[in-house]
DNA sequence: CTAGCCGTTTGATCTGCCTCAAAGACCTGA
DNA sequence: TCAGGTCTTTGAGGCAGATCAAACGGCTAG
C-alpha cells in the first residue's frame, strides 16, 4: 500500500478533510484520538453497497469524500431514493436494530466507519458528539420533509428545477475549497438519469424530456450527459418555490 | 377555572399521561420538577394553529392528548401534510431559527409547551433528555423516509392501504390503555377526506373513490364518515408492502 | 320538520406522466 | 477505427389520477 493511501493512516482524523464539518467537529484532541481508535477508513467503489435495507445495523459512518445514495424499494422492485449523502454527512442508524434503507456509492467514495456498538458507547460518554448528531439529524429531517412536498405536490418540471438547485448548492458545500461560498452555476450531476428519476419519483423518460425542455428554453446548458450549467437561475427558482 | 382542568395544575408532569413515553421519560423526580417549572400546558381547539411555517421558532412542545398535523404549502396553496403528531410525540424545531412547517390541531388537543431557549438550556444540561430527543428524531426520520416511498412510488390504492394500517397502529400506541398491545381493527379517522388527500399526495376525489372501492371489496367497513373497521387486514398489508 | 350548509360521493372528461418501442449518443476494448 | 454494450433521447399511445361538475347525505339552526 502507498503511504498516502487515505484509508491507511495512523491517525486519519487529524488530517481529515471533513474534520471541522462532520459530527466530530466539536471534539477536543483527546476525544478525537479515542474516536480515531474505534473508527477505520474504507474506500468504496462506484456502485458498491455500504448498508443493506433490513440487515442488522452493524455500523455507522461519516462521509469523507464522494456522494452516496440512501434508497429503499417496494417488493416488486420500484425504487425510491431517500436522500444523498455528501462529505461530512452521517450515515447509518444509531440506536436501531436494522438498517431502514440501503446505502450505495454514486461515485468512488471514502467513508469513516464505526461499529455501531462502539459508536453508541462513545456517544453516550461524550455529550457533544451526541449533540452534534442531534443537530444533524434534525437538519436531515427538515430536508427530508421538504422533499415530501416535492414528491406529493409538484409536477415534473418543478421537481427537476428543485433538484438542480439542490445539487448546485450541495456541491459547493461539499467541495468547500472556494472561500467565497458562492453557489456555482456549473456542476456535475453525480448520478444517472435513472437515479434522478428515482430521486424525483418519476420515470427516466419524463426526466429526459424535462432536461430537453430546459435546454431548449435556455434555462440550462449541458456539455455531455452530466455537466450542467445553469443559465437562468431565476427561472429555476421560480419553479422550485 | 375548575380544579381538574388539565391545563392548570401545579405540577402537571406528575400526573401526565405521557410521562413514561415522551422524551421526559428517563428524567428523575428532581429533573421533572425543573422541567415542570419551565413548561406550561396549553389546550388547542380543533383547527387551532400552534406553529406557523417560516415564523421564528419560539417554542417546542410535547403532545399530551389529541392529534395534530405538520404541514407545508407551495406558493400557490397546494398543501402537503408532512406528518401526524400523536400523544407523547415531540413538536417544534430545537436548535433552529425558524419553524420549517406549520402545526395545526386535527382534534381538540393538549400540548406541553416550552420556550425554545428554556428547553435548549435544559437539554444541554441534561444529557438524558437530549438522548431521548435524538432517539425520537431518528425514529421520526425513518418514518418520514418510509413515507417518501409512498409519495414517490405507490399508486392510490397502495397509499390508502398504507395510511389505514398506519393510523390503526398509531391509534393504539397513542391510547395505550389496553394492556394487550393488539393493534385494533376498529378506529376513528382523525382527519377529513381532504386532509387524507393532503397526506397521501392525492385529490379528495381519488381518496373518496378508493374508500368506496375498499368498501365494495369488503376490505373495510364504515359507520359514518370516520369510523373504520378493517375486515381484511391481509389485503391491506399486501398492498402496503 | 325544513332549509341551508358543508363535507363527501359519484360521474364525465381531460391530461400529465407512464409504458412500450426504437433510434441515437457515448464509452470501452480490441 | 470499429463493434458492441450501456445509457439517453425521442416518439406514439394508453391510463391513472386530476379536473370540472353535480348530486347526495348528515348536521345544525330556526
Amino acid at each position: 500500500m502507498q503511504a498516502d493511501d487515505p484509508t491507511n493512516e495512523i491517525n486519519f482524523c487529524q488530517a481529515c478533510s471533513v474534520r471541522n464539518r462532520a459530527i466530530c467537529a466539536d471534539l477536543d484532541d483527546q476525544e478525537i484520538a479515542l474516536l480515531n481508535k474505534i473508527g477505520r477508513r474504507r474506500r468504496l467503489a462506484l456502485g458498491e453497497t455500504l448498508l443493506w435495507e433490513g440487515d442488522e445495523a452493524v455500523f455507522v459512518a461519516n462521509v469523507v469524500s464522494g456522494v452516496l445514495k440512501l434508497y429503499t424499494q417496494t417488493i416488486d422492485g420500484r425504487e425510491q431514493i431517500l436522500g444523498l449523502a455528501y462529505p461530512s454527512d452521517f450515515l447509518g442508524r444509531p440506536f436501531g436494530e436494522v438498517s431502514p434503507y440501503s446505502v450505495e456509492a454514486l461515485s468512488e467514495s471514502i467513508v469513516c466507519v464505526f461499529q455501531r456498538s462502539d459508536f453508541e458507547r462513545f456517544a453516550e460518554e461524550h455529550g457533544r458528539l451526541e449533540h452534534k448528531l442531534l443537530e444533524r439529524t434534525l437538519g436531515e429531517l427538515d430536508r427530508t420533509r421538504r422533499w415530501m412536498l416535492l414528491l406529493g405536490r409538484m409536477n415534473a418540471e418543478e421537481r427537476l428545477a428543485t433538484l438542480l438547485l439542490e445539487i448546485a448548492s450541495r456541491t459547493v458545500l461539499a467541495t468547500c475549497e472556494n472561500t467565497s461560498w458562492k453557489v456555482p452555476d456549473e456542476f456535475e450531476l453525480p448520478m444517472s438519469r435513472q437515479q434522478i428519476a428515482d430521486i424525483l419519483g418519476l420515470t427516466i423518460e419524463t426526466v429526459s424530456r424535462q432536461f430537453t425542455k430546459f435546454r431548449e428554453e435556455g434555462v440550462i446548458e449541458m456539455r455531455g450527459r452530466r455537466d450542467v450549467t445553469i443559465r437562468k437561475r431565476d427561472a429555476l427558482e421560480m419553479l422550485a418555490a
